[in-house]
DNA sequence: AAAATACTTGACCAATCGTTCTTAAATAAG
DNA sequence: CTTATTTAAGAACGATTGGTCAAGTATTTT
């Protein structure tokens, strides 16, 4: 064996999702990241390959630490009032600027140049994902009696994806806009 | 007056404004714009000012092309028929692939950097002037009576041009998915 | 016809882009 | 200790970036 990496290519590559994140595929120049990272130049390649694979391992981890990050959705006693908790927070988290940055899997959907397949299947498949989860809670929730019979969880799981999508477009220029209170306000008298 | 101008600055300026539409505003170099408008580039930097100015300058028109476009809604004599009749086109449109480049004012909004107050406010001024056309069609559907009176036309607008919003979202990676059909569907139910 | 005006042209600028390569350093195995 | 192997470092690559400038050209007014 010889010598070992001096940086943790898990953390590096978190921080280049956060600049991917910040600042866009395009105005990321490798320079940006290897200030942002830490890690020479030179190393990023040899450990990622060139910008856009370390763009799509990013985009890839973001999908990962989404997941993680809407797990407690499926562990949840009241799959309802899971999610009564999670869009009351976003509300709140979207004010306090915490989300000014968008989603980066709806960031990355309107930049990316039109012919990147391997983009297009990561970001489809992140949107599936969050879809996904959001009908499961939605399917628990009727099961459970918690929510309107009459309701279809998966319509209601694909409009309130699409109105998601739609805030975090309007937050990038306007998280102050009362259009998200108004949004976030229908969306839980859906959840009902 | 001396010598005029060989080129239609108007015409030059929607040639730069779908560039920009298609590629985004990073990816669209002086070049490409140079190739795209026919105008050469010095003329380019005499007329509208640098790359940066040619992009507002684009932008503000999407705007006023949009603008026009919903015109329609303002003198239609159904509102509410006017109204489905647009998002039942819309379905169609995205189906046909006509809008894979989605939206123009959601594609910059989530590209430009955080800093650039002027390309923000005038993404908002579209956002709003869009979300404005709905709200007075659907008030004046409702002063009609063609609209469900206990619906509030501001919410109904707000929820409205934000599920168009993630559409123009979803459309750049997937225009072939069902929630698509969904969405619009669900916005049709709305319209009642 | 001459002068004034401003548009067109293409070469050119420095800076930055993504990427590569060579050299030095550090570790594990023999 | 030597050797093999991999990483770190930084200079350097050609290409492309946004932007400029002086010279040439066409037009209108004097």
């Amino acid at each position: 064996m010889p010598r070992p990496k001096e940086f943790d290519p898990d953390i590096a590559l978190e921080k280049a999702m956060k600049l991917f994140w910040e600042k866009g595929y395009k105005a990321s120049s490798m320079t940006d990241l290897v200030e942002h990272t830490g890690v020479h130049r030179g190393s990023l390649y040899e450990t990622f390959g060139n910008k856009h694979d370390i763009f799509l391992a990013a985009l890839k981890k973001y999908g990962e630490c989404k997941e993680e990050e809407l797990k407690f959705l499926e562990d949840a006693e009241s799959p309802l009032a899971a999610l009564r908790m999670f869009f009351v927070g976003a509300k709140e988290r979207i004010k306090s600027g915490e989300m000014a940055c968008g989603c980066m899997a709806v960031n990355s959907a309107t930049e990316i140049f039109g012919d990147d397949k391997s983009a297009h299947l990561i970001i489809n498949f992140i949107m599936e994902k969050a879809e996904g989860v959001l009908y499961k809670a939605l399917l628990k929730a009727r099961e459970k009696g918690e929510l309107n019979p009459k309701k279809d969880p998966r319509k209601l799981s694909h409009y309130i994806a699409t109105l998601m999508t739609g805030l975090m477009v309007l937050v990038k220029t306007n998280p102050h806009h009362e259009r998200i209170d108004n949004v976030i306000d229908h969306i839980l008298d859906e959840l009902k």
